[in-house]
DNA sequence: TTATAAAGTTAAATATACTTAACTTCTAAG
DNA sequence: CTTAGAAGTTAAGTATATTTAACTTTATAA
């Protein structure tokens, strides 16, 4: 079994694959997980010797099937917890993340089957990621676009957000923005790509900063 | 703040010392851990220095208020942890033990009040014992005596159980007993102490050993 | 009152996961 | 097609928590 360290490397370079078979680099992995080079590149090899990840000096580090299976599970735990602390404890948006970051690696699979049942096996998190299933297959998230690319005018309704920065969740979160929210982009500011976003009868402006981590589908109402 | 193994050493202490404030020997922890004796020293040394423990060599060590302060901020955690997920999820007697190990040391302040906020600050846990408040303080448990001295003929509940045996928590689930279950000892075998006891309308033995693990409180009706 | 068994400690070694500092390889601009 | 800087690695050292093996202290039974 993979230590919690082990984990979090594994779950890290899926992540900066975005989920693909392909190379990531040992300095990524480092400064995802705020450690130093040197210790990537050292750890990269343990990965490897246990058959977790394959490893090419210079190269990167690319996951094996084993290695790739592993961090789907503890995505998995990640994302349910999410989303059973929301659920039965009502905590918020902006409170679930730190947490599951460290229940994740201390969670069963009897356990994370039994908050899947209770869930209902969703498809997806409360900041719209998809929950990969107990089979290893991962749900398609709804097709969203980056709200800075969003056509002026349109309802359109908060499909995900990125949920590695809790400055960014709690600022849209006292802005009273949420999932499924809806929103409208009344207006982009030419020279600083900011937008004059409407939620119900509220206008207030985003900088294109934020509105490249918040993702948005159309609605028709 | 401490690793969770240091917290383990608290919380083993704590609990050998049954909550009082009396040295406890290194070689008991060390098999309470399961670990080498020569680790409980070392140990002890470290948790010395950083306040922890009062270390007295070949005398054992004793909590100081910070280092049981911490043993109950983990015992209050192992405890909600198991009422919860037996409340939340409808986890079973036998299966939130090993859980609540775990997530014990996972868990932020935040996180556990807002456990014990939605299990209305309760008193004791699903094996009877008392649960530390946030404020340190603990609840009287009901004053239970062992099964195997009760008196034959008088109906009692069962009031609480050792929770560090799954399987012997296994067996008496498997048996239709759990906390609250009414219960009647019919008769003692005086040569070995096995008890014969009823519950509703069935009938069966039980042994000295399990009898002396369950703690059980006289009932009127 | 003393020797011995039980209880406890120390020292040396191991594994994991880091860091810092020095070094090597890669890559892309001129 | 070379070279400087970026990217990546290695080596040595640190901290934590463990083990095994050898040793010391304590308590007790003759």
């Amino acid at each position: 079994m993979p230590t919690v360290s082990k984990e979090n490397y594994l779950k890290s370079i899926f992540q900066l694959g975005n989920g693909k078979d392909v190379p990531v680099s040992t300095n990524s992995i480092a400064q995802k997980l705020r450690i130093t080079n040197a210790a990537t590149s050292d750890m990269s090899k343990k990965l490897a010797k246990q058959g977790l990840v394959e490893y090419k000096k210079y190269k990167g580090v690319r996951l094996t099937k084993i290695g790739s299976n592993i961090a789907l599970g503890i995505i998995r735990r990640h994302r349910l917890w999410e989303l059973f602390l929301m659920k039965s404890l009502g905590l918020s948006w902006g409170q679930v993340h730190d947490e599951a970051e460290r229940l994740e690696h201390q969670t069963s699979e009897f356990l994370i089957d039994k908050i899947d049942e209770f869930l209902g096996n969703p498809e997806l998190d409360p900041h719209g990621d998809p929950i990969p299933q107990k089979n290893g297959k991962i749900p398609k998230a709804p097709k969203a676009v980056a709200l800075s690319k969003a056509k002026i005018g349109i309802k359109y309704e908060i499909a995900r957000v990125n949920d590695e920065s809790k400055d960014l969740i709690n600022y849209i979160t006292e802005l009273g923005l949420h999932l499924n929210k809806k929103i409208i982009v009344n207006k982009k500011l030419s020279f600083d790509n900011s937008l004059i976003i409407k939620i119900k009868n509220q206008q207030f402006t985003l900088s294109e900063k934020v509105s490249e981590k918040l993702f948005v589908v159309p609605v028709n109402n």
